[in-house]
DNA sequence: CTGAAAGCGCTAACAC
DNA sequence: GTGTTAGCGCTTTCAG
């Protein structure tokens, strides 16, 4: 049986109120009962026990993470980073992985609820659909709508939402898509190859549209063919350029994100006859040290995902310590970072 | 407030612990009760407080896991695994990163215990030095010991603690070296080059033995300049890597780990004039995709990480189950695998 | 089959 | 300054 308060009460000969005081630190006592106490829980080898704590405290200090992809090196990050923030803050994390799996999104988040984690940090699964298929998204966005009902505090990280009022820390995707992309083309690229994953996520849809601005305000034009969708995977994007290279020539690829980034690398690398023809990339996300493997040409576009993990975690923590109320103007808070 | 099992007592006009009988779904509850209870649940929204319940089973169904280092893609893959082994089994997972601090390990680890984890997955930080450092050693260690004493079930998982009775999953390391090392010999190389980080960790130190040995096997020496000692970081493997080149030449690198791989493989794929002397390169664990990147001689000496994270996983839940007793035969398992 | 009641370990009034 | 006591939400005997 581990050792309790009451315990360590009997022992020191003081009541229990008096060692939770001391032990919690708060109000008063004398230095002769803090000395006996401190002394027998030391003797005893005593272990506060976090659950009661949480039960009477109605908080448990866990944050629930959930991510997407454990494949992808930018959500590592997020992971690393928001664990080192919350540790800093007494927060345990307790995370899932949600593996682009909306179901196994919905079963974490279930699971964090009932574990009574104070807030969750997410980034969501849901795809964020245009036109008609708006109810059906609603639906699958229930469990969301269900949190905020809850007055549990959310944050999404990387990706919002359609329709879900729910605070977000987001990069500027549009504007440094553009900006990006315009930077490609600046460069004498005119003939490029837009490649990424055929979902409709807030991400992905933001840097398509500020890259097809950047060919518009440039005056080019794409075809069809020019626009490589695959599925949500290096793998899927691997194949598919190396499938367009064997036919055509381009002079840039546009990398929408880390897995396309790493599968043009990996198509270029692996294509015969490419390598010397020296074709540009662009990607959004740092390949971390690889970039060093590939000697290509290779820009990246590096996300400042230490500033999102830092600033997710932050606005989280806000929204608890106020629970109930939204910020001081009762407005959710869509952080947008460009850089 | 959240409604709990009085509300839904209250409102289906029977007992709490009726209620907890359905929800729980153990012993008897007629059809008619269990409707009730069932309709009012969903009508209130009710969800279940697992603090609450922790509290009385004395069991929280979370595990705690903490790794060294989330910069390795082998750590990672060891996360990802636990994470779906343990959701599969009701568990949820409170992570840490010690970033191969004892410090941080520490601390790590009585939060984890306060939070009253049913178990610990732990890559341990703790050095296994042989010889004088012993007492040091002990010191350091004295927090896995306090685990021991309190009886909450640990697995280590990669490494082991000279000293520490602990339950482990670990790679048959010196087998394994030995094994490839003989196969980089017998492929041709003679003047092979060993990179490792200067740690006394059972991982490295057991695979240097294994080399060592091969080399002793095939009657080859091998002079101090070629064991490359350095940080436990690809970048300073990187550094280290890159003078030794523009010094010498050798046949072959032998990498200990994943850190270590890719150093040596930045470092030649960055330095002038070796890229086509085709160095040939062993090392442990798989660059993932990224091998792809690079078009060198490579040979990954791949660990069955999956398996690794799973069976860590199923040996800490079978302590779990048989808290207090240690096995069958009441020794720790240490299980080796090979491959 | 169902309900009353006793806690799990801790905190927080409230009295002394 | 310190002790008593009433819960936090739930499970689990033990009666009925």
């Amino acid at each position: 049986m581990a050792v309790t308060i009451k315990d360590i009460a009997r022992e020191s000969g003081v009541s229990v109120a008096t060692v939770s005081r001391i032990c919690g630190n708060y109000g008063y006592a004398s230095e002769e009962a803090r000395g006996k106490v401190e002394k027998t829980c030391k003797k005893l080898g005593y272990t506060p026990n976090a659950i009661a704590k949480s039960m009477v405290k109605k908080q448990t200090k866990t944050i629930g993470l959930v991510v997407t992809d454990m494949h992808n090196e930018f959500y590592i990050k997020i992971i690393e980073e928001v664990e080192k923030n919350a540790d800093a803050c007494g927060y345990s994390i307790i995370f899932a992985n949600s593996d682009e799996s909306i179901q196994k999104e919905m079963k974490a988040i279930k699971t964090l609820v009932e574990r009574q984690v104070d807030g969750i940090l997410l980034v969501p699964v849901g795809q964020c659909a245009p036109g008609d298929a708006t109810k059906k998204k609603d639906a699958a966005n229930g469990h969301i709508r269900e949190l905020i009902r809850l007055g549990i505090p959310v944050v999404f990280i990387d990706r919002y939402l359609e329709g879900v009022d729910v605070d977000a820390v987001l990069i500027e995707n549009e504007r440094v898509a553009h900006a990006s992309a315009c930077r490609l083309i600046d460069m004498g690229n005119r003939d490029i190859c837009l490649v990424m994953p055929d979902q409709e996520i807030s991400t992905i849809l933001e840097r398509k549209a500020g890259f097809l601005k950047a060919l518009e305000d440039r005056g080019l034009e794409i075809g069809p063919e020019r626009v490589l969708r695959c599925l949500y995977t290096s793998d899927s994007a691997f194949s598919l350029v190396t499938e367009f290279l064997a036919r055509h020539a381009v002079d840039a690829f546009f990398a929408l994100d880390y897995q396309m980034t790493l599968g043009v690398l990996m198509a270029i690398a692996n294509s015969e006859g490419t390598w010397e023809k020296e074709i540009q990339v662009m990607g959004f996300d740092s390949l971390g040290n690889y970039g060093k493997l590939y000697p290509g040409k290779v820009i990246s576009i590096i996300q400042p995902v230490a500033a999102m993990g830092k600033m997710a975690f932050e606005l989280l923590i806000e929204r608890i310590r106020n629970k109930g109320r939204i910020g001081v103007d009762g407005k959710r808070k869509c952080i947008r970072l460009s850089f």
